[in-house]
DNA sequence: CTCTTGATTATGCCATGTCTAAATTAGTTC
DNA sequence: GAACTAATTTAGACATGGCATAATCAAGAG
């Protein structure tokens, strides 16, 4: 006869004092704010796959839990709590993902699946462990920076294929929210994220680029080239 | 504008047709189910600390759903589906702790309720390559068997250290629940899930056990011996 | 100054799981 | 076999968390 109300979601949750839902948004708002700012309500709802107004709604939660700040009909920002959660969060997303793969030979078009789901639920203790087992790293296999438990740390730019001109080098850092088809597509052609490339050219009018990986040129055009981001050299 | 009615709970469940709650149900009749029988519904409520009238009208979900069966005011047992599921959770379960033990070198007091998190999240291909990476462990560290991945399996019977007389010999097993106070006070005193002993005398009218683990013997009593479990050897 | 686009409310729905209080049933005792 | 007790089940609500649609509302572009 408990008469505490413990439903089984505090149960879940008192592990934490956000949700699933509310890391999701706010690794949203944190990673788009990440090339465009300001962010806005479109765009975290376009990223999450909820209408609109479910954004809005969802925003002014994290404005009243003190995790962002959105001035009305303005651009959506985190606040230091906000940023701190984000960074959390993500820095469980790339050391799992970094164990994953490294560690337990996950193949590299799976790991992003299913460090999205673990990310929320790492325990701190579990992270440092992992984090440790692999050597502290600073940057994931991608070139992506690892946040430090709780500083700050400068996420380099990257800019989608579909941008760069001939000419352009640097390295193949992600698919843009890593879409396992077309990292298993490229994966199957010999190109993986942390490869190096230049682009050789470019056909006019919105048409695919030549990308030479190693010594083999790759097509590339259409939402696979929208959607891979590289590391431009600069 | 997304039309579906994908709300972030469906998409979370949408991983598996179970959620947490069932299958801490089902694992909760399982265990049970396997030192006394028939399961009744106080005893599920109280393993997991809901009222009766919550265990009462979830065990109902649970049959609708096809994973138990309970005649009105009868004992709880589950369905071929719903021990399938009981297994899977208690096989994540056991390989989880194994495995954050042996490879990530995570206290004993500790891996339990890591386990208990992350058994309802693990993926079975996750699952899979941590199975392998063990060597398909069919037994865990604490004596307790791993389920096969579809197959059943003896649980052995355990009995609690306060039923023990004097003469008795075994392994000690696990602490009921997993408590961890009591984990770590064991372990504190050299004594772990595995080990060996022998009860060498009993006071009387529920007094405490003396029981000799390896060469030292220890006092246990109260709630202590009452949540220790044991595999006699008989 | 209108028009379009993005943002915000106003409502409502649904799913999960829980609780308390009041029946009801089953089992035990006299 | 009536009465009592313990276990179980209903009845009725509530809280949380999140989403959607429809209809306003703000603001910058022309």
């Amino acid at each position: 006869m408990p008469t505490a109300n413990t439903s089984s979601h505090s149960a879940r949750w008192a592990r934490r004092e956000t949700t699933e839902a509310v890391e999701d948004y706010v690794k949203a708002i944190y990673t788009l704010g990440q090339r465009d700012s300001p962010v806005t309500i479109n765009a975290i709802a376009a990223r999450l796959g909820v209408s609109a107004a479910s954004a809005s709604a969802m925003v002014r939660k994290l404005d009243q839990r003190g995790l962002a700040v959105h001035p009305a009909y303005g651009g959506v920002g985190l606040t230091d709590a906000g940023e701190h959660v984000a960074l959390e969060v993500l820095r469980h997303h790339r050391l799992l993902e970094l164990y994953l793969a490294e560690a337990l030979g996950m193949p590299w078009d799976r790991v992003h699946e299913e460090a999205e789901i673990l990310e929320h639920v790492l325990s701190d203790e579990l992270e440092e462990i992992i984090s440790a087992k692999l050597g502290h790293p600073t940057i994931d296999p991608h070139g992506d920076p690892i946040p430090a438990r709780d500083g700050k740390f400068h996420e380099p730019a990257t800019d989608s294929f579909a941008d760069l001109g001939a000419g352009a080098q640097g390295v193949f850092v992600r698919v843009s929210d890593s879409e396992p088809a077309m990292l298993r597509y490229l994966s199957e052609r010999g190109i993986s994220p942390g490869d190096s490339f230049e682009v050789v050219e470019r056909q006019p009018f919105g048409g695919p680029l030549f990308v030479r990986f190693g010594s083999e040129v790759h097509v590339l055009g259409g939402d696979l080239a929208a959607a891979m981001r590289a590391e431009v050299r600069r």
